[in-house]
DNA sequence: GAGACTTTCTATAGCTTATCGAAATATCGG
DNA sequence: CCGATATTTCGATAAGCTATAGAAAGTCTC
């Protein structure tokens, strides 16, 4: 098996392409990752794959032993959205200005990332076995909402709805809409990441918020709060 | 092509299997249609559908020369979301009970579909020449659900949202929570099909109202129209 | 009963993912 | 420097999928 080095140089057969990429995992990966970009994970084939990385069909099966494996090495490169949950759920700020923060994150990294969220989860499914870090994460995710949300609520700052539920709605409606992004259908209006972003956690913060002309600072809160704990400042 | 005859009784060679069901158009649809319930679309193939149906697998192309066809007859056999929102949207009665509605009933089909909404969109747009009154359904509800919003701004009922982007959110919170209803994630609570219906539109009705103590009242009024525009009295 | 029409069959092409063993190179011990 | 071993790639191919082509087996019409 080739999971062991990453970093090969000059080892093996050499290819018929005559492309000596360094480490071979890692450029199949960018190739992988442009090809499901452009045409979704299930219409990319492992011909493409291949070809795009210089090799043949089956020297990927090499580094990869099954298709999924290529995606579960994309997912596991593209962490990082709980980073935002972990650091907001026990802080002492107020909790609409969390929670939205939160959202807005998730909301920007389902539109940011290279599959389609559903066809994420399609796959995980299926492979339930090598994917547990996905659901995992979202079960997280979802946990750490539902604790700002019952927060907010006993803080008076959000109506009295049941946490969990209203969790489910808010990620849903991130997951809902960032189909919208990803897929316009066509004549409807086409939106920015930005856009379905504000959109949704606007949505999910109105229906929560007790006042509705809190919203604004809210806003202004938990742009505060992005700034400060972007994973970008690592 | 078979698309002309739908009852033909005894003609042509006999079935290997033996069965002689009246009208196999009808038979294909109903076994695929139980078929793609238990195991999605894409899981589903033309040998299974073949065999629950008494035909061989090349036989069904007779009747359907493509896959998707029999997803499409399917489509068309499930009409009816729209007659609520077509009847609603020039009623008289208050816009946010008519929103609620029109909201719930799509909400409720989306869950007794027997297919995810997702996995027909991506069909409907693989095959876009085929599936374009999918298209045309979804942009109608969309500018029928953003015109009542409309109404409910300019009457004050709701908040002064931009009504497209209203529209695109409570349409896409749908979506994204009768995917929460068909395929629970591990470790969160299920729910039922009505539960996230009242769950999504009471999410956006809850954003979009102005004042939300009226929403127990706009669901009250709600049932009403509901149970007086169903397409159940036909 | 001959010919046409309808429906199903068998066979197969072409595409996919994935496996297997051989081939071609680098590396290491002597 | 040379043979054994490890690493990487290749070609061939199996098994499953959708879809097509043409033969086969009935009914129907006159």
């Amino acid at each position: 098996m080739g999971s062991g080095k990453t970093a090969g140089a000059t080892a093996g057969r050499p290819r018929l392409s005559g492309s000596v990429g360094g480490a071979p995992r890692q450029e199949i990966i960018r190739e992988a990752t442009a090809l499901f970009i452009a045409k979704g994970y299930a219409e990319t084939t492992m011909s493409e794959i291949a070809h795009a990385a210089g090799l043949r069909q089956s020297s990927v099966y090499y580094w990869f032993a099954r298709k999924e494996h290529i995606l579960q090495a994309l997912l596991e490169e593209n962490r990082g959205s709980l980073q935002m949950a972990r650091a907001l759920e026990p802080a002492p700020e107020p909790a609409a200005a969390r929670l939205y923060a939160v959202l807005h994150a998730d909301a920007a990294q389902l539109c940011a990332s290279p599959l389609d969220f559903y066809e994420f989860e399609r796959v995980a499914r299926s492979q339930p076995q090598n994917f547990g870090a996905f659901f995992e994460d979202y079960s997280e995710l979802h946990r750490r909402a539902a604790s700002i949300i019952r927060q907010g609520v006993d803080s008076g700052e959000l109506r009295a709805v049941d946490p969990e539920a209203a969790a489910t709605a808010a990620l849903g409606l991130n997951e809902g809409l960032q189909r919208h992004y990803r897929q316009p259908l066509p004549g409807l209006h086409t939106y920015t990441a930005d856009d379905v972003s504000t959109l949704s956690v606007d949505t999910t913060l109105a229906s929560l918020l007790r006042n509705h002309d809190a919203l604004p600072g809210v806003r202004t809160q938990a742009a505060g709060l992005m700034t400060a704990n972007s994973p970008a400042e690592s």
